[in-house]
RNA sequence: UGGGGUAUAGCCAAGUGGUAAGGCAGCGGGUUUUGGUCUCGCCAUCCCAGGUUCGAAUCCUGGUACCCCAGCCA
């Protein structure tokens, strides 16, 4: 019996509840034909940095209005036009990760630098309009020049250059005559602009440095508003969603549009990135993060990076359900991690095999249980599920529990193992507890009992009498040992740094909870890594995919279940 | 009186002049061989102040709070 590990449904097959604003107006702009009634979209992610759940957000929402119509046409672009902070090596996950997710490109894989070409052909057609020009001024002049929120630029000195003089200019940055600082190619619009986007921006930039793609190609590279805008257009995106911080460029956008001779004029539409408590999004702060070791990479499952979502054992139906659920707007919120805890916990609920494993473990000996018998009892894996089938566990005289199962001075509410007290072991028998043995520091190392053997399975007794608690365990003798590994949020602070200090200040230092000597039921001596399991009320795990082996295993917690009697005990304190 | 945005429950979010959906969290009940699951119930008059209207979360006026913008980054 193998734990379900791979994806049981596609996008394709849920349709999105969500009725946010973004598909509002495009259903509308359907019915009026706008774009020709096409829908394109596109996910165009720079590659420098490994994508995280907000990027989940934006795929979902692109690949999956996509999804919605007949052309199903949404492209995957790598916006490399910056060749000093781009890398190959980020490309190939960021495929992958949206492969995870579910997502499809098709032929649809594109990179800027693919359109560098025409790219530049536009510039120059825009110089010839006189709609753009050579730039002679330092970067600190240019700064300078561009004025401030309150007050209005000044105009470029070389604002009036010849079209002649700037074709030249230009001919020759591209040529690689000049130093990197010295030209820019600039549009020309308007100084005064109180959209600081609108004071003449910079188009082409000199970098004499090799791109990924390009190679030694180019020395003189687009920016992002030149660039972004006219791949749209050349791809025929009908609807260019991107996030809130773009909206001051927007106006930009649709002046490059405009000015040119494009194929296409794309909408271009934001909305909110998204914010999680108690983690960071940012690429600077997770870089940080992985730099100064305070995770071990970016695949750390304590991060919420895709990768390391995944290593943790999240399935991308519960990411689907969970961008799903947080829907789209355009204010800016902070969704609680409850959310996405929830989503997983929903749907691991529904395909995860039980089993048991006891983390902390305490030993227990049956004292009426013969000792060199063996039983083998018959436990389902699901509970409602009889298709996932059962398994025979063994029972035998020893035994473990798992140490917080047990309490010599039993609290209020606790229904669990007591001096004295009887409880049942799941699928086991009902066993009572006649005396705690200690070594000689008082610590508790063993517990004598007695079991019924009328409860056997763990059934009810023909005198009908009842316990209040299920205890899960494992036979001693029979076990596998496994390193398991507990995680709790990476931050104690649920906005870090909000406060004005170093983020990392935030950082909890019992993030990660290593066990080295977990006892596991020995139906799991096959475990493959990324098979998930729910061990018997713990919580939900996988099998690590980078560092458990076989004989070695190590499982990540996903995700604890829901736990009532933590919440009494923390109301109690 | 620089420009651009956003305000509906603890957290998200529908609502588009006709009397506040849903989810998460929380609280209470039932079922239960996981203190799990499942299930039933409870939980808001919409940032503030005026105004228009038979009727306002939705329209108007005036405030307030918060977010974004001065890279040759994206």
């Amino acid at each position: 019996m193998k734990a379900q590990s791979a994806n049981t449904t596609t996008p394709s097959d849920e349709s999105s509840l969500q009725n946010n604003f973004i598909r509002q107006i495009i259903a509308e702009d359907v019915k009026t034909n706008k774009h020709g009634g096409k829908v394109v979209t596109r996910f165009p992610p720079e590659p420098n940095g490994y994508l995280h759940i907000g990027h989940a957000k934006s795929i979902c929402l692109n690949f999956g209005i996509a999804a919605e119509q007949a052309g199903r046409q949404c492209y995957l672009r790598f916006d490399d036009t910056n060749p000093s902070k781009e890398d190959l090596e980020y490309v190939e996950s960021i495929k992958t990760d949206v492969h995870w997710l579910g997502y499809d490109w098709g032929e649809r894989l594109r990179h800027s630098s693919d359109y560098f070409e025409q790219l530049h052909e536009y510039a120059i057609a825009l110089i010839k309009m006189g709609k753009a020009y050579v730039c002679s001024l330092t970067p600190e002049q240019i700064k300078e020049y561009r004025g401030t929120l309150r007050e209005p630029g000044k105009n470029s000195p070389d604002r009036e250059r010849s079209v002649a003089e700037n074709l030249d200019l230009f001919e020759r940055m591209k040529a690689g005559e000049f130093a990197e600082g010295t030209y820019v190619l600039r549009a020309k619009i308007d100084m005064a602009s109180p959209n600081l986007n609108m004071r003449d921006p910079a188009i082409y930039r000199i970098k004499h440095l090799p791109h990924q793609m390009t190679g030694d190609k180019w020395c003189i590279y687009p920016m992002y508003d030149f660039t972004h805008c006219l791949s749209d257009a050349i791809e025929g995106i009908s609807h260019s969603l991107c996030t809130l911080e773009f909206e001051d460029h927007r106006p930009l956008y649709d002046w490059v549009l405009d000015t040119l001779n494009t194929p296409c004029h794309p909408q271009q539409i934001e909305f909110a990135r998204l914010s999680l408590n108690y983690t960071v999004m940012s690429k600077r702060k997770l870089q940080e993060l992985v730099e100064n070791q305070h995770v071990s990479g970016w695949d750390d499952p304590r991060m919420p990076t895709l990768s390391g979502i995944r290593r943790r054992g999240y399935t991308p139906e519960a990411i689907r359900e969970f961008c799903d659920r947080i829907g789209i707007t355009r204010k800016n919120t902070q969704i609680e991690m409850g959310v996405l805890e929830n989503c997983i916990r929903t749907d691991l609920e529904a395909k995860t095999t039980r089993v048991m494993a006891v983390l902390k473990p305490l030993r227990v000996v049956i004292e009426n249980y013969p000792a060199d018998q063996v039983e083998q009892l018959d436990a389902p894996y699901h509970p409602t599920d009889a298709s996932m089938g059962s398994r025979q566990i063994p029972f035998s005289r020893v035994l473990y529990i798992e140490q917080d199962d047990f309490r010599e001075t039993p609290p209020k509410k606790f229904f669990r193992l007591a001096p004295g007290r009887e409880v049942r072991l799941r699928y086991g028998y009902f066993i009572t507890c006649q005396a705690v043995i200690k070594d000689e520091n008082g610590e508790i190392v063993e517990l004598r009992c007695s079991y019924d053997p009328e409860t056997r399975g763990g059934s009810t007794p023909p005198d009908g009498r009842k316990v209040k608690g299920t205890l899960h365990w494992v036979s001693a003798p029979h076990t596998i040992t496994a390193e398991v590994r507990l995680y709790d949020r990476l931050f104690n602070q649920a906005d870090p740094g909000a406060d004005g200090t170093d983020f990392k200040a935030a950082l909890n230092p019992n993030s990660m909870e290593v066990l080295t000597y977990c006892q596991l039921e020995p139906s799991l001596a096959n475990a493959q890594a990324g098979e998930r399991y729910q061990f018997e009320r713990l919580g939900y795990f996988c099998v690590d995919n980078v560092v458990s082996k076989e004989g070695a295993l190590v499982f990540n917690r996903i995700v604890t279940l829901r736990d009532s009697w933590a919440k009494i005990e923390k109301a109690k304190g």
